[in-house]
DNA sequence: AAGTTAGCACGTAACGTTTCGCGGTGTCTA
DNA sequence: TAGACACCGCGAAACGTTACGTGCTAACTT
């Protein structure tokens, strides 16, 4: 492996010098053509490791994720990596699953200039100890606790947006499925959700509010029941992805007619929404913007540019978008 | 940031011991507690650059694939992080879409200590001079002319296994939507197909057979087109991912019926496929463990076990899985 | 034409770790 | 009980790069 002592030998310059060509500050151009030469005959690249351990900047970001599971969150890495390449910087992913506790610290160890993550709650106090040597971006929950900068969905308005769309289409008996409360995301979708309703005079029954894990099971048994009441809901609110497929799956297992008979506004998945028949009518997160906006705050940290840490952290909101199918029909009650 | 040098003047002991012990190698119990308690007073974790440079590992691997949008793609990266995580190797993932030259080149200056590569065209000539230095193992894509370890699926024996559902099932007007030949996978696939076809007396029509892109939108247009003959095709295989959603889409938006009208064999998304109606039949890639087993492959590399490169590559192929559904229905012909 | 200044190249000292060879201590063997 | 050996700690020298302070050259200014 080539070192800048082997383009010294070819070129007869000085260290100083080819450090100065490989870091793009201004070089004679007889020395630049006499380096490019030499680094092309030699294959030669800088080696990350030395130049990090001087410079005390790895060229690398962490992005840390509860699971790697979900359409959500490879579009976040998509995004990341794309955003941050042209800067010359990596991406390393961490999947953080509940009783990996060390995600954070392993990101830290290998030097990350800085971190993007959904803070799962086992990894936000070594978040906290992170934000103390790297800037760190927060993205999709909100972790209150965790003062620093942070990309997020309008969770309560993308909560009011499905409300208000299965009330517009006359729906009354309206029943939510959502996950626990402890995870922001679906606080606050569902907050959002049964406000709007509130206000509009239609209070969400408790028989018709489920709550379990993020997980398809729990859309698909939570539907399952719905459906088998004597007097089902007309339309059904489901606040994330999992939980739409397991709906999905358990209103085509039961002979209704999606739309038709029952009325689904899922939560992301447009991918999936297109696929089915009819398309499901979904609110879907901007996710590509949010890891856009995410990478590109972290990397205005990194610059240094941006308004200075702690004092004013920048917690941006984007807007739900609402992708029209044809699982929300019109009922007269 | 807390170094060596503070855990010695805390402990009294020299770097030397200090570096056995976080290199796992055994050290005094005394002087084991004394770096212990030292190192969490400190908030101490090794510098990954510093280790690097003098031990010429990096503690992380690259991950190149040709695009992230994709579930097989995210549950690779899924796979080998968990499979690695064990091993405190750390993943880098890098988007080489074309366009993007020097995705190989990148990896190599942060230093990976090996690389998992779907090889795409332009990555080739990267990965040939990436393999003399580090360890590469192929997946997804064969690339003949990159003599090295490589993970992938038996395409040939996975186009077999769909010609043989549709034959069963009685169809013997059979189309084929694939992509371009030069992909490796497409070729396999729509060989294993059309010679399964062959053998059963069954010849596959050029009228039947359509090829394009690997996105949708090929698909969509060509099973569109399919459907609109006068003498329609009565099943159809899609040999991958994107054409299969395309073709889901199509065929809902005709509204002939899944199954009854049309029988569809898809490949891969076996998450899409349990919610369809009826569920899709695909032929599915065991993703999960081409992961597993690309990430065990590189770590005995790294390890130095294993056969000795380059004289005998680990090449190793996969069976598909036949996920039953109900969109291949019987037909007398 | 002399004085000033900007632009570059240079040598050298870090950066935080691992590795090497050496020497000292305690334990086992005969 | 003496000798051998295993174990472990130590100091110092790398690893390949960047940053700092100097000193040189060449291009302006008046």
């Amino acid at each position: 492996m080539a070192t800048y002592k082997d383009i010294q030998r070819e070129t007869g310059l000085s260290l100083a010098t080819i450090s100065k060509y490989f870091n793009g500050r201004t070089v004679l151009e007889s020395n630049r053509v006499a380096i490019e030469a030499a680094a092309a005959a030699l294959d030669f690249r800088p080696n990350a490791m030395a130049r990090g351990l001087r410079s005390r900047r790895s060229g690398t970001i962490g992005v840390v994720l509860p699971a790697l599971n979900n359409d959500f969150h490879l579009t976040i890495i998509a995004g990341v990596e794309a955003a941050l390449r042209s800067a010359g910087i990596s991406v390393i992913v961490a999947a953080s699953p509940s009783g990996q506790e060390d995600t954070v610290g392993l990101l830290l160890s290998q030097m990350v200039d800085g971190i993007i993550a959904v803070p799962s709650g086992h990894d936000i106090e070594a978040l906290r100890t992170a934000m103390q040597r790297v800037p760190v971006v927060l993205i999709d929950w909100e972790a209150d606790e965790l003062h620093t900068d942070g990309i997020f969905l309008d969770n309560a308005a993308a909560g009011a947006m499905a409300a208000r769309l299965l009330l517009d289409h006359g729906h009354r008996r309206i029943a939510l499925v959502a996950g626990p409360p402890s995870v922001s995301t679906m606080r606050l979708r569902a907050s959002g959700f049964t406000e709007r309703l509130a206000e509009a005079g239609v209070a969400l029954s408790p028989e018709y509010e489920a709550r379990g894990p993020l997980v398809v099971r729990t859309g698909h048994d939570s539907i399952s029941r719905f459906l088998a009441m004597r007097d089902r809901p007309t339309a059904i609110f489901c606040a994330n992805y999992e939980l739409t497929l397991g709906a999905l799956i358990a209103i085509n297992e039961s002979g209704l007619r999606l739309g038709r008979d029952i009325s689904l506004v899922g939560f992301d998945g447009a991918e999936l929404a297109q696929a089915t028949v009819p398309r499901l009518t979904v609110i879907a997160q901007p996710t590509q913007d949010i890891a856009t906006e995410a990478a590109d705050l972290l990397r205005r940290r990194l610059d240094g540019s941006g308004p200075p840490l702690p004092r004013s952290p920048v917690v941006r909101f984007l807007p739900a978008q609402l992708v029209p199918g044809g699982s929300v029909e019109r009922v007269n009650d």
